[in-house]
Order: C-alpha cells, then sequence, then structure tokens
DNA sequence: AATGAATGAGCGTTCATTCAT
DNA sequence: CATGAATGAACGCTCATTCAT
C-alpha cells in the first residue's frame, strides 16, 4: 500500500524497538554485557521481559544489533567524511573533525564498542562479534590509510607507512578523545586543539 | 621471627598462589571473566574449589590480584626503564624497547589488562578496579610526560604538551604492539622497526 | 427463534470451530499437549491467538474438546455396531470390521486418545479427564461385555466372565491395530485377518 | 583399592542418587513429566536443586534414567522367567506369574513406563526415547513369540502365529492387571485368576 | 590445612492469557 | 467481533560460595 513510509503500527514498533535499544545501551555500556540481566533492560525500557523477546531473539542477539548498529554508524559516517571534496589534508581534518564530534556525540555507544572491540586488545561476548567488528574499524583504517597513501604521493605528506599513519592518527585521537571524554573534569571537546596537534605539530605536513 | 627468608611452608603457600593465579590467568585472558568458573580454575590449577578459596576471598579478588600484579609488574619495569641512564631521548628509547619486550613476554597479562582496563573505555568486573589500574597507567605516562618535558627544556624534543606526547606515544606504541601481537600473522615483534617510526619519522626530534 | 437450522452466522461459526479442533488435533497428536504453543494452533489454524479464546476457555479446555469429541465419536459408532440386527457372534464380528475402520480413518484421533488416556494406564494432562475419558471406554467395554453374556447364554460363546472376555477382545484388536497402524511397514489394516484370528481361531465361539 | 565393595562415600552417593530416582518416579508418575518441576523434584527428595544436577546431566536425562532403569528391570526379569527349566506350557505360566508380581511390586515404574512407551501409541518426552523403550518391550514379546513358535511344534499350543499369540497374551494381560492395579477397590492381583483364563479357556492349550 | 559435595539465588527464556484497538 | 502485541509467572539450569569431613 504505502511504498515509503511505514504504516503507523510500523513507526510505532520502530520506536518501541528503539527505546529498548537505547535502556539496553545505557545498561550496557554503565555496567558490561555480563552484569545487565534482561529483567533490568525490561525495567528500564518500561516494557515486560516477553516483549524484549518479541524484538530480539535473545539477549546476545540484542547486545549485538547494538555494536553493529554503532560500527555501522562510525562506519559510515567517518567513510563519508573521507569521501568530501577537497586535497587530502582537508579530508583528513574533516575526518578528525567528525570523528570528535562522533565520539562526543555518542559516548555510550563509544564506551560500549571499544569495551567490546577494543582499539587493541578485547575479549569478545560473542564469539565471532569481536572479529565482526574488528573488521569494520579496520575498513576505517584502510579508506583513511588510502587518502595517506594519496597524500604521499602528492608530497601532502611525509613518506611513511600509510596503514601505520593511519593506525597511528587513529590511535592518538582515540587516546585524546578517551582521555577528555572520560576524564573527571570533562572538559569539552576541542576540536580545534586536536587538529592543531596532530598536523601542525606532530603530523608530518610538508613543510 | 623470620625476617628474610620464609619458612618451607610459606614458600609452598606462595607457590600455590602463584599456580592458582597462574591457572588464573590463562583461563581469564581466554575467555574472559564471567565465561571461566571457579570449578575451572580449580581444575586447571589442580587444587580443590576450597583451597582457592583459602588463598582468595572470592572470585573478584584473586581476579583484582592478577591485575594488579600486572599493573605493578608494568609500572615497575617501565617505571625502571625511565630511570635509567642516558639522556632524555635515549630514555623513551629505552621505555619503548623495555615496552615492547614486556608485553612480547606477557601477552596473557597484556590481553587481560587492556580488556580490562581499557586503553582507552572500558566496563570493568569490578567497580573502581578498573580506576585502580587505570591510576597505575596514568603514573606511568606522568613519569614519561616528565621526560619529554626534560627533553623539551633541553631543546632535543619540539615544544608540545609533554602530557599529550606522552599519551601519543604510548597509544601509538600499544596500538602497534596489539597489532603485531595479534595479527594473524604474528610476525615476530620487530624492535627496532618501532624505533625507527616512532623517533627518527614520527616523533619529531629536533634535527 | 431458529428451531433447527442455524443462521449463516452461527455455520460460520461452527466452521470456524472445527478447524481450530483439527489444526490443533494434527499438532497435539504429532507432539503432545506440552508441546504445542497456543500460537502455533493459531497459526496452523490461520486465526489470531485471540480468536482460539473466544471458542475455547484456554488450552486445556481445547484439548479436552479434542478428546471429548473422539470419545463420543468412538463410542457413538461402536455402541450402534453393537446395536445391529443379527445374532451375538455377527454383533461382535460387526464391531471389529467398525472399530478397524474408525482406528484406520482417524488415526490422529486414536493416536491422541490412547496416549493421552492410555490403553491401561496414563498420566493425564487435566486431572479428572482421564476418568472422564476412561468411562466412556468402560461403557463399550460393558456393552460388549453384555453382547457376550447374551451369547454365552445362547450357548454361542465358552462360559466366561463376559466383562474380561470384552476387555480381552478389545485389547488384543487395540494391540494389533496399533502394531498395524504404527509398524513402519504400515500395510494396510488387513480386517478379514483379525477377524479370523479373534474368532475362528483365538475367540472360542463354540464349534 | 576395593575391587568388588565401593567406599562408604560411594555408597552413599548411590543412596542419594536412588533417593532423587524415587522422588522424581513419585511425581512423574503421579503428574507427567511437563508437570513436575525440578524445584519440586528437589524438594520432595530433600535436597537443592542443584544436587539434582551433580547426579543428572538435565530433567531429560533424569526421566529417561527412570525409564530405562525400568525397562532394563522388566527385560532381565521377564526374560529370566522365559529362560527357567520346564516345557513350554509351564514358561509360559512363569512369565505370567513373574509379570503379576513384577507390576505389582512396581506400580509406580509400570504406570510411568506404559505412559511413555505406551503398550500401543504414545507421544513421547524425548524424541527416539519411545522408540528405545518400545524395542526393549518388543525384545520380550519376540522371546515370548519364541516360546510359543516352541511350543507350537511340540503341539502344546495351537498352531497359531507366534508373533501375533504373544502380542495378544501381552496385550491381554497388560489389560487385566491395569484394571487390577488401577480399580478403585484395588483388588490384590490374582495371579491365579490369570492363569486360569489365559491358559485354560482362552490360551488354546491343546487338550 | 585441604577437600569437594551441597547449596540456592538468580539468570535467560517461554508461552498461556489478556485487552486495547 | 477479530486481532496480535504485551504481559509476567514460572520454568530449567548455572555457579560462586560454604562447611562438614
Amino acid at each position: 500500500m504505502k511504498k515509503d513510509k511505514l504504516t503507523r503500527k510500523e513507526q510505532e514498533q520502530l520506536q518501541r524497538r528503539t527505546e529498548i535499544l537505547q535502556a539496553a545501551l545505557e545498561l550496557f555500556s554503565q555496567k558490561g554485557y555480563h552484569n545487565v540481566s534482561m529483567q533490568e533492560i525490561a525495567v528500564r525500557a518500561e516494557f515486560a521481559v516477553g516483549t524484549l523477546y518479541k524484538f530480539f531473539k535473545n539477549k546476545e542477539e540484542l547486545y549485538k544489533e547494538i555494536l553493529v548498529q554503532t560500527a555501522n554508524l562510525f562506519y559510515s559516517v567517518l567513510s563519508k567524511a573521507l569521501e568530501e571534496e577537497g586535497d587530502e589534508y582537508s579530508k583528513v581534518k574533516k575526518y578528525l573533525k567528525t570523528k570528535c564530534k562522533l565520539f562526543t556525540e555518542n559516548i555510550l555507544s563509544v564506551r560500549l564498542y571499544f569495551a567490546e572491540s577494543g582499539a587493541g586488545f578485547s575479549i569478545s561476548v560473542k564469539r565471532g562479534l569481536e572479529t565482526e567488528l574488528r573488521s569494520f574499524y579496520d575498513q576505517v583504517v584502510r579508506k583513511l590509510a588510502a587518502v595517506f597513501e594519496k597524500g604521499i604521493q602528492k608530497k601532502i605528506f611525509r613518506p611513511l607507512s600509510p596503514y601505520y599513519l593511519a593506525l597511528a592518527l587513529d590511535s592518538i585521537s582515540n587516546a585524546f578523545l578517551f582521555c577528555w571524554l572520560e576524564g573527571p573534569d570533562r572538559h569539552p571537546v576541542d576540536t580545534d586543539l586536536i587538529e592543531k596537534i596532530f598536523f601542525e605539530q606532530i603530523y608530518l605536513v610538508q613543510r
């Protein structure tokens, strides 16, 4: 009947689903997968336990859904940032700015995502999920590396291994963002400062 | 009564304790805190469950002990590396070399430590443990920052925020080590390569 | 208002009811009461769950209805067979023939009926249902016994306890029918063979 | 160390196991598999739920154990009865006597066994268990059939299909025993009466 | 001191039943 | 009326912890 639009019922369903995911995200990111019960999620989402199972096959799938959604969001937003118009330098600047915004606006997801997939090591809740998530992450790093490669060819960046350069930029930005977002003082993240530190000083733009 | 030496009984006790910790480390680092039962640890350590409780108040304390021991080891080894003779440049080189060795030789501990305390975010098994471990980590970063500060004064390093410089070096070295230690290829970690990348190319030693 | 005929609405209602009962019979007889959910029945009957509850107070009543209908069918059909014209010998022959046909044409009901009420022991889904069903069964046996009694008086049958004779005939015919209907070979049931075995050989018609 | 005898500990374990099985038998035979919870069994056996799982992998295994034990008991006792000294006539008499005693002394097991494996149809709790149990039953029937076969050769019994003869005897004896054991009056089972009915009147001993 | 059998709270999950639409 | 999304009690099962031996 309707093509683009969802029926009101479908909209409501989607809304409920989102509410459950939000409640679960809040709890999982705060206490971790194993310390959150379905009962608890149900109470916070203001549904009965059974209702959760109407939307998600089991606890693991609910958890996985959150992480995959997060991974998709991060991947699509960061990918787009790297595909914008401009030279490689401005692309990387855009990437950083976008990443800062993304992290700032999605602290809970970020927290959960890094706890599960680990920037480095991690012990996954679900066998294979870790690998799946890391591959998302790796795709972004590779896209970033491709930008560095082109920038190196154009003599915008110093001639270093593009992949390690990308990895380095990513890990530094993660570290700084974690530092700012988690700190007890919790200063608003200063995008300009990051940009300045990475590019003008550390990151090797040819002068 | 006894001053330096432990009685044979005390030695034996220490030995048992260590065996339990080792068994637990292997299991926790492989499967994660929540997927390892005390039963399982007992079997691997070749003791009865009850015996585990003679040495550790509960599962959480056993876990905590492993992490705190790891943190102590890392802290003491890395601190010492930074206190060796030489200028700031060679101190940082020594720090990196030591860290590579430390990680390579203690993969299990490293895996567990980063899964729990997170290079960045993490969701702790035990409330407060995360903070405690991060403070250990932070002490090392601060020591490294102090070295950078002195190096900057001596004009060995460029004039950047010493703390962020330390954080950056640390996060990059973590990222590279994770990459090497976890990679499916699992090349033996190339200390010289790290050194070269960090110092000659990225890390901005004044030339 | 209406005397004999049902309004179209009532007819439709009856039709729906029958469809539900049929769907439930198929599922119950295949998987057993506890392994069939109302959801499942609803899907097979192509109604909503709620609709099932318009027709039957609850799952138990739906189940009970199937069994009671089956019991009624069996009772009425077998009773009628025993009431037909003829001597006692041909009555019993008729009874057997009818029973064979009844079982063959209603395997699902038979399966469910015997699983629930048990030829012998059984553990009922519903307290009291077992007893209720057995009383139906017992009525048939008593009717059969009455025929044997008369036949014994007429010297058609040997002078044995009519009730036990009836019980024996019934249990043997059940056993043979089960054997034939369930057997992996599943020969079409040979009515004549049964008749021959029961009457000419085992069942002791006076010669 | 000990060869034949069990250590006291092992004896105690066996005792506990038996107590659990007994409690479970009582409940299962009364209310059926699906209407008995592990909690309930635990309470009746005066153990904690966890303890049940030390002895049996899960509810199904506990149930299966009861049935298989019963099947084994029935099979071994009835087989032995058929192997005793004597002609075929006395063997069958012995078989009947033994079966009466067996049923009388193990009403609960009998009730459960027939509810599950069904003398005829049944809907099994566990896929395959039904088949497994029926094969035990079938072995006994075949042994009995072999006795009939020999008896027929020796002209002790009338020349009928031995298998159907065995099936008939078994189903009649079941029916009578069920009748006596379940009846509200619950007369003590009259072995002699059964024997008399089967042999002298119905069962075709050549005269 | 060491043991490991016993415990039972608490989990994830199902499904008969209800009731707003 | 028919619907089917929502409910929540109750299940099977696990495992950290205890304590009699």
